[in-house]
DNA sequence: CAGGAAAATGTCACCGGTTACATATCGCGA
DNA sequence: TCGCGATATGTAACCGGTGACATTTTCCTG
């Protein structure tokens, strides 16, 4: 491996020059830069930074812990954090953890070994020691959609599930709807928690009462969605419409609804968190709360990058706006 | 920041006691190792990675080049990767270059500088210079779903792309179609050259002339296949049948259909490479060719291990089966 | 042309583990 | 009790840039 000091041999040079005309800076006289350039061509160096980042003390790495990078919701944010870290010259160190609190800490920790220089958290429990090292060794830190309750002081990125949730089920309720049903998220998740109080304070407003059998936690996955909505289904008196917690739950519920030749919206009204591409053509069309997922990224870097550069964020929760999609998914009951 | 020496003077042992306690190996005595956890543990020691990086010449680190991590199948393929890393103590760095030949070079030359201990490159075109680093520097590097063909010793893990659309289009065929059209991908993306080839053959074989209108180069992105579909719709005689290069196309083909109020399969008959878990709800329900995503992840993750254990992998290319979806989007001709 | 500040360049300690090698310690048989 | 191998432990060079500081060179002023 050739290293910084054979092109400063090469060249003619000390180490300290050869940096120089890479790194730029200080200048250096154009003879001896174009010895310097011409030695790394020949030699073929590439300066290594793993050493660069053990002598600056930074690496440029961003660390992103998700759920499931092959969520779509997910893989959205972490584009738009990439995209806003390649702006500041980082990169990012994506890993998923599958909602399992021990893989979570092993990632947190593998993170604070690397020396990552922030940190994303896009996951779900408390991983509270986890978190609690980062913030002892200084290393920004943000949560992104979600964060435990316990570390308010942590900056957020997030939209505003409550309200998003209680205007969606407002919409159900002003169709006419007065027996409603949820798939929720798992019991855990703030978010879950959050569209959920949306629901019941929409029902409680409008003077409806909440079968708790319509109100399912369905543990995440499609098969989650599936399992929850055959329970819903499956009672004796169906709810005539369902919220769902996010847009994977939904194609879960879908097979569910089709499995029983459920027709919707004539049967059923359908409004889902998360939309996605395909919605406007699935049969009916969904109805769905967007949510930004690529700002979002892209505000959680610009928050870290706040951090690295001396700003203060505690405190800092960045709201964005969620888009309500009306389609074809719901109706008036009873029809 | 708590340094190896510190916790070594703390448990007065030396560095290298310590070191022998955290990594194993060579034993050390109870009564020692019990004192240097309790240092490490009273001055919550973590481990510096990265001088440990430069130290033992390996990051851990595996480098993933995509041209966009919030495209489903390249998230799946991401997180295929991710697992077989975290099965080896391995973190996967993932970049997206959105196609942009400079910005993958700039990838390149990162991930060499980082010195990460193996690359997979699921990306665009040809990269050749910075490729040919990563080999000089003697990195393992796998191609998936395509490779440049100038670089047919590197191995690659796809799908077989010209059989399953020339199967796919045969279908179309067979149920009576003459006059086909295809929504293809960027010319230079070996994967479109194939899946067009596939596409030309099984006309060819039917004795069907394609018309050179019927095939639009579509740039990706939805917008790129809502352009080229409605380019084919646009058209004086309209092809009964049309075979997408991909999903995202498909969505964007379909964008386009609705607006011109084609009626599918009635009016026009579609079949797309790659599946999405909402294509069965679709109105109606699309016709797709399933690629493995995440086990080809999985498998370009084995590969790169096995190389990084000392086998030889050259020449290894690995050829995943595709499935086909018969749903709802194709039908006679003329109905 | 001396003198001195400015600019260019060189030297080297340092970042923090790792590990080869040297040294110390222990156990056991003679 | 001595001696030797086995085992445990310590020492310090090394990985490869970086950047503070020292030194040299350049160039301008008087």
């Amino acid at each position: 491996m050739v290293s910084i000091r054979d092109v400063a041999k090469a060249a003619g040079v000390s180490t300290a020059t050869v940096a120089r005309v890479l790194n730029g800076g200080t200048p250096v006289s154009p003879d001896r830069t174009e010895r310097v350039l011409r030695a790394v061509q020949e030699l073929d160096y590439v300066s290594n930074g793993v050493a660069a980042s053990l002598s600056r003390g930074r690496t440029g790495l961003l660390g992103l812990l998700v759920s499931d990078i092959a969520n779509p919701f997910t893989a959205q944010v972490a584009r738009g954090l990439e995209d806003e870290a390649v702006r500041h010259g980082y990169q990012v160190l994506i890993a998923s953890s599958d909602f399992d609190s021990e893989r979570e800490a092993q990632v947190l920790a593998s993170f604070a070994r690397r020396t990552v220089d922030a940190v994303a958290l896009l996951s779900s429990s408390g991983v509270g020691e986890g978190v609690a090292r980062l913030i002892r060794n200084g290393i920004p830190t943000v949560f992104v959609d979600r964060r435990p309750p316990d570390l308010g002081e942590i900056p957020l990125v997030r939209t505003d599930s409550l309200s998003a949730a209680r205007e969606a089920v407002r919409y159900l309720i002003d169709l006419g709807h007065t027996d409603l049903g949820m798939i929720s998220g798992p019991a855990g998740m703030p978010t879950a928690a959050q569209r959920l109080a949306g629901f019941r304070e929409a029902c409680a407003t409008a003077g409806l009462v909440v079968r708790p059998k319509c109100v399912r936690e369905g543990f995440l996955g499609t098969q989650g969605g599936y399992t929850a909505m055959c329970e819903v289904l499956d009672l004796p008196v169906r709810p005539t419409a369902v919220f769902s917690f996010n847009n994977v739950l939904a194609i879960g519920a879908l097979e569910a609804v089709r499995e029983r030749d459920v027709r919707i919206p004539a049967d059923l009204s359908l409004v889902t968190f998360d939309d996605t591409d395909l919605f406007p053509f699935v049969d009916p069309p969904i109805t769905a709360i967007e949510q930004p997922a690529y700002d979002i990224g892209a505000e959680a870097g610009k928050l870290l990058f706040a951090r690295i550069d001396g700003a203060e964020t505690a405190g800092t929760d960045v709201v964005l706006p969620t888009r309500f999609h009306v389609r074809g998914s719901c109706d008036r009951p009873g029809r």
